[in-house]
DNA sequence: TGCCCTTGCGCG
DNA sequence: AAAGCGCGCAAGGGCA
């Protein structure tokens, strides 16, 4: 073994690298850190995915154990299964890599350190590695041995022929790939000695970072059952019926293949993607200052969706009409072709594996999900949601609350009308039109519904305008209408945007102030966003949680997507039993204001369950009947 | 050529 | 006075 002295936050602390471990750390919380072979796309999912040390630290002294050798691979493996010791570590990252090195599931005895970093400062700007945190509180030597570690790494990366003006990241990202792909006894001390400082780092900022949330120990604990909750979802993995997305990639990627090829032809090279395709559309007959469909932020016409036909209404001449077939064709394949593709690089034993991040949103603290996020597949394309199947012997079921952001807007305001509304069962849309017509303003239930919207994203008449397709005079109408209708909401509003430092949810998270890039003025009209998209998040985890540990089924949620979650359930009658419950659970009072859940059964015309939004399955349960 | 920033669009 | 919020991902376009 070789002991290493150095220093974290000025104070001299051990490393010891090697085969004699030494005096076993006592029992309690440990820093955890590992070091892997490089991940690929399928990241510890991956069949040639290795962890090649992990090191184990407390507050003063730290521990790399080399696990291709079998004596400190032991060693490892006795303290990760030894209940005693509990963990800390950055991301989930070493939960997922020692659940698939050694089996061992350490998810509900480890804390994460970023987890709580975003809690201590939720602003969305800043860096949360362990050496910027590290620099911040007072432990600058990590960012230093980076530095030094980087220099090595350059040097071997150009040395062997790299670019010498690649941009830092490039190196860096060469360079840990290099590393770990060295055996594990070539690599240089320095290595090692990082590798020990950071599981040290991290050990010391676990008593920094819980302070500094300022957050009630309640939503402590339940952030931190979320977070292991999120972790086993994400070892769990989804099903994918492989032979149809292999025939939905093939189906897209000739359907986007054959329309690009088309209209570069045409365009002279204008891809279906590219903004210099408007351009070229108002060549070929369309006159785009007459475009009805709605606008992008930038206020150029949006193609979303069913807006991409309008161009089709224009008096297109023959090579227009051709690429406007091309672009429809593209457009329809294209977000499934891109969905595919993601799945297909990902795919191992027929699962995918998602990150599921409790606090991805770092606004706002909502659930976040990336490779590939499984939190924005179409609605309107049933195929996408499609591929993903119930593990055998088990049905999807989705369960979603209604309206929930209106109701805790209504019920933290204390919005009587709206709350009426809702305990007389009626519709808050409708109310909205009716509330309008009061004063003379006509609009639809459509823009009564986008009214609405504005209250909870805090948008203006402009904002109104260019969504709905309205004249601006008219959507200023129905703004400052709004407001004179719902004087709770407007002074709730007006009292959270005298909030210029932080705003906290009911269950006591702070959430940030955000600023405009621009101007450097405080946002300070989307704080009523911030607070209701934040707690109603915090009611959809609360009631996950009643579901999983009150009503007894751990495990049962298959995925959640921000006010619903999608439920796997053993088929057969106990059934019944656990979509009641999960209704229970999801049924509420909110400040006076009921909240409600209701669950429907995700089945195809075939009988066949698989993945869709609640509205396609309840078509099809009607169609049948 | 590769990197960085912006834009658009899917979901809520 | 006015201000649509939060994400992840892919691709375009500017720049070196």
């Amino acid at each position: 073994m070789e002991t290493y002295t150095t220093t974290v936050g000025g104070q001299d602390v051990l490393v010891h690298v090697g085969p004699d471990f030494g005096p076993m750390p006592a029992p309690g919380v440990l820093g955890l850190d590992v070091e892997s072979t490089y991940l690929t796309d399928r990241a510890q999912f991956d069949p040639a995915f290795k962890v090649r040390t992990v090191q184990f630290a407390t507050e003063q002294e730290a521990w790399v154990l080399d696990v291709t050798d079998p004596a400190q691979r032991a060693t490892a493996a006795g303290i990760l299964t030894d209940t005693a010791f509990s963990f800390c570590s950055h991301t989930n990252m070493d939960v997922l890599s020692v659940l698939a090195e050694f089996g061992i599931d350490i998810a509900d005895r480890n804390i994460d350190t970023r987890a709580l970093a975003i809690m201590a400062d939720p602003d969305k700007d800043n860096d949360r590695d362990l050496k910027t945190l590290g620099t911040l509180y007072g432990m600058d030597e990590l960012r230093q041995d980076d530095e030094s570690l980087y220099a090595w790494m350059q040097a071997r990366w150009v040395d062997a022929g790299g670019r010498k003006n690649a941009a830092k990241a490039h190196i860096e990202q060469v360079g840990w790939d290099a590393l770990a792909s060295l055996p594990v006894d070539e690599l240089p001390d320095r290595f090692f000695i990082y590798a020990g400082k950071d599981a040290i780092v991290c050990r010391r900022l676990l008593p920094l970072l819980i302070p500094a949330t300022q957050a009630p120990a309640e939503l402590l604990r339940i952030e931190q059952w979320l977070a292991a909750t999120c972790n086993r979802i994400q070892a769990r993995g989804l099903r994918v019926d492989e032979n149809e997305l292999n025939s939905l990639l093939a189906y897209a990627r000739a359907e986007t293949g054959d329309a690009e090829r088309v209209a570069k032809e045409i365009t002279g090279g204008i891809t279906l993607r590219s903004p210099k395709l408007q351009g070229w559309f108002g060549e070929h007959g369309v006159e785009w200052d007459d475009w009805t469909g709605a606008l992008t932020p930038k206020g150029t016409p949006s193609l979303a969706k069913e807006n991409v036909k309008l161009i089709g209404d224009f008096p297109l001449d023959e090579q227009g009409r051709a690429v406007f077939d091309a672009l429809i064709k593209f457009r329809r394949s294209l977000d499934l072709l891109n969905k595919c593709e993601g799945i297909s690089a990902r795919i191992v034993d027929g699962r995918i594996h998602p990150l599921l991040n409790p606090v991805g949103a770092t606004t706002t603290a909502r659930m976040s999900s990336s490779g590939p996020n499984l939190q924005n597949m179409s609605k309107t394309d049933r195929r996408m949601r499609g591929m993903f199947l119930p593990d055998p012997g088990h049905e999807l079921w989705t369960i979603d609350f209604d309206q929930v952001e209106l109701r805790v807007v209504a019920g933290l305001a204390r919005e009587e009308k709206m709350i009426e509304t809702i305990l007389a069962g009626g519709d808050l849309h409708q109310l909205t039109v009716d509330e309008l017509a009061a004063m003379g303003v006509t609009i639809s239930r459509q823009v009564g519904k986008m009214a609405n919207f504005l209250i909870v994203y805090g948008g203006g008449p402009k904002a109104l305008a260019e969504q709905a397709g309205i004249p601006l005079d008219i959507a200023a109408e129905v703004v400052y209408g709004i407001r004179e209708r719902y004087p709770a909401i407007n002074a709730l509003t007006i009292y959270m945007s005298g909030m210029k430092d932080e705003v906290r949810t009911i269950s006591g998270r702070r959430l940030p102030v955000t600023v405009n890039r621009k101007t450097g003025d405080v946002r300070s009209y989307a704080n009523v966003n911030y607070l209701v998209q934040s707690s109603a998040r915090e009611l959809l985890v609360d009631a996950w949680h009643r579901f999983a540990v009150d009503f007894g089924h751990d495990g049962v949620v298959w995925w959640p997507v921000h006010d619903e979650l999608v439920l796997q359930v053993p088929t057969g009658e106990q059934a019944a039993q656990i979509i009641a419950d999960a209704e229970r659970a999801m049924t509420l009072d909110f400040m006076g204001v009921p909240i409600t859940a209701s669950a429907v059964r995700l089945v195809d015309e075939q009988g066949v369950s698989r993945w869709m939004p609640g509205d396609v399955a309840e078509k099809i349960a009607k169609g049948k009947s």
